[in-house]
RNA sequence: GGGCGUGUAGCUCAGUCCGGUAGAGCAGCGGCCUUUUAAGCCGUUGGUCGCAGGUUCGAAUCCUGCCACGCUCACCA
């Protein structure tokens, strides 16, 4: 039962139906503070100089009551202020009522004096105090707060009020894209939506949630990417656009992978993958300077250094600087194979059917990326594992594209675009031989997307940056549920969802 | 999906090993109190012990199944 009524409630229910009765509005329709919480406290010595009196509202945090007096904190949406209210200064008729009729927890708005208390805090004398709106539901312990994860991440409106770290963050978050907007804005970069319900999804490799669109009696994606709509946008002309929205992923929940989670989609016409990697270290130190303002700051166990030109490797020189293994994307499978089996956890049946390429990414992401601490770009993927990028121009066994690793986590992954409508072509009709093989997350065919490539898309390079990743770096969180307001939960109780029932 | 852990009052937690009438602090309620800030003092209400079965004279405690969350492995970004 999620509205379950214990005697609180109950009890606070009771006094609005009283407040009621007596003709007090327990919800009425505004109030106009003259002052946020925090103006009041930058403001304060000419404040209580004036005389002037100031409106103020919020939420009663705690209250510190006496016979005739009392003192209590108010939270707004900057902050907190202290108010007092007393007999002789707060009307007979408003302390009777916050007496007999207000919480903590309620919404209030007081008008007085701002004046200094014995210990030093600047407080408003309350000569008016009225409630805003009533609430029935005591707010947690004042001082363990809400710890349960799960109450916190269900109830997050209960998380924000209580937990001024949360809240933080998520004003972080909003700050972290508000600057990438601006960086981006100001280079030139076309903010775009594309669709979000595909026909045809593609762009990444991944499983979809699939919907269905009444009207049209036809299926639906929910987009994993929108990488193939920005291609297009190149070739109609849009020579630098990105987009910050929504990719969805029907794959595993994680500390770093929600259902639902936000991309920077980037793409530059006349680049390659090289000036894409300056973009994205220039952006982030831009960012990191403008947020946190600093390029040093703690992750984890980790001091995270964005200070310098950042670390360059292959996967080739990344893999022997931190397993010692060297190897070459020429090699054959049976000799790679050798080298990667002992060192990596799995059996020599699933190994036995990996490719070349194959065997090196898994060496690279289990035994290498568990040690990129300080920004390391790292260049040069197998092309077979690639299909939308563009093979380097020095060995065509690579694509040109980098991934960007900070304190473990992939933040950035980039690459030049293959614009060769024959060449993509071929590789969609490969995938799509995987899809009917059973292969789930494998491309599905779209030939209008061929069709935009043979329009001519000009050289082009696309960059993805995962922000929820990024925020989770910016701001020491360790789970993907800590910067993501409502994420994904399984419903309250079972009923609730129909399906498993 | 596998492994480990957690679930007790509105909140934060004891109690579970070793079965014997369910506890504390905060919040709430009733008092006293006109400068408190974890206000104080006196008194007091509040519980399907996650859910369902089982063992037992007796289960929060032992057993089985299920549910949710956390960590982790696998998959993925």
């Amino acid at each position: 039962m999620v509205l379950e009524r214990n005697e609180i409630i109950l009890n606070r229910y009771r006094k609005i139906s009283e407040m009621r009765a007596e003709g007090i509005d327990p919800f009425p329709h505004k109030f106009d503070p003259t002052h946020k919480s925090k103006e009041i406290l930058d403001n304060a010595e000419e404040l209580i100089k004036s005389k002037e009196k100031v409106r103020v509202a919020g939420r009663i945090m705690s209250i510190r009551s006496f016979g005739k007096a009392a003192f209590f904190h108010i939270m707004d949406g900057v902050g907190r202020i202290q108010i007092h209210i007393r007999k002789g200064s707060t009307p007979d008729r408003d302390r009777e009522i916050f007496q007999r009729y207000i919480d903590s927890g309620d919404i209030v708005g007081v008008e007085g004096e701002v004046f200094r208390t014995k210990t030093g805090e600047v407080t408003v004398l309350a000569e008016r105090l009225v409630l805003l709106a009533k609430a029935v539901r005591p707010l947690p312990e004042k001082w363990h707060g809400l710890r349960d994860r799960e109450i916190r991440y269900r109830q997050r409106y209960v998380d924000l009020i209580v937990n001024e770290d949360v809240r933080r963050t998520f004003i972080q978050r909003t700050q972290i894209i508000n600057s990438m907007r601006q960086y981006l804005n100001e280079k030139g970069y076309l903010e775009v939506e594309t669709p979000m319900m595909q026909p045809v999804y593609g762009g990444a490799m991944a499983r979809p949630f699939i919907t269905h669109h009444h009207a049209l009696d036809m299926t639906l994606y929910l987009r994993i990417a929108p990488e193939l709509y920005h291609k297009r946008l190149v070739v109609g002309g849009f020579e630098k656009v990105y987009e910050i929205n929504r990719n969805f992923r029907n794959e595993g929940i994680s500390t770093v992978h929600n259902p639902e989670f936000t991309m920077l989609e980037l793409y530059t016409a006349y680049w390659d993958y090289r000036d894409t990697l300056l973009l994205v270290e220039d952006l982030l130190k831009h960012i990191a300077r403008e947020v946190l303002g600093t390029l040093t700051f703690t992750y984890d166990k980790d001091e995270i250094d964005f200070s310098g030109e950042w670390q360059r490797l292959t996967i080739l020189e990344a893999i022997k600087k931190h397993t010692g293994i060297e190897l070459n994307w020429d090699q054959p499978q049976q000799e790679v194979l050798r080298v990667v089996a002992p060192v990596v956890e799995a059996s020599a049946k699933e190994l036995q059917e990996l490719t070349t390429d194959e065997l090196i990414m898994l060496l690279f992401e289990s035994k290498v990326e568990e040690q990129l601490i300080q920004p390391t770009f790292v260049m040069e993927f197998p092309r077979s594992l690639s299909p939308l990028a563009k093979a380097s121009a020095d060995n065509p066994a690579v694509a040109e594209r980098f991934e960007l690793f900070i304190a473990r986590l992939e933040i950035a992954n980039a690459y030049t675009e293959l614009n060769d409508p024959e060449e993509q072509y071929e590789i969609f009709k490969e995938q799509a031989r995987k899809r009917q093989d059973g292969v789930v997350d494998a491309f599905m065919m779209d030939e209008d997307y061929i069709r935009a490539l043979e329009y001519g898309l000009p050289p082009t390079s696309g960059l993805g940056i995962g922000i929820d990743r990024l925020v989770m770096l910016l701001t020491n969180r360790q789970s993907i549920r800590e910067v993501i307001l409502f994420p994904h939960l399984r419903p309250e109780r079972p009923e609730d969802n129909p399906e498993t029932v």
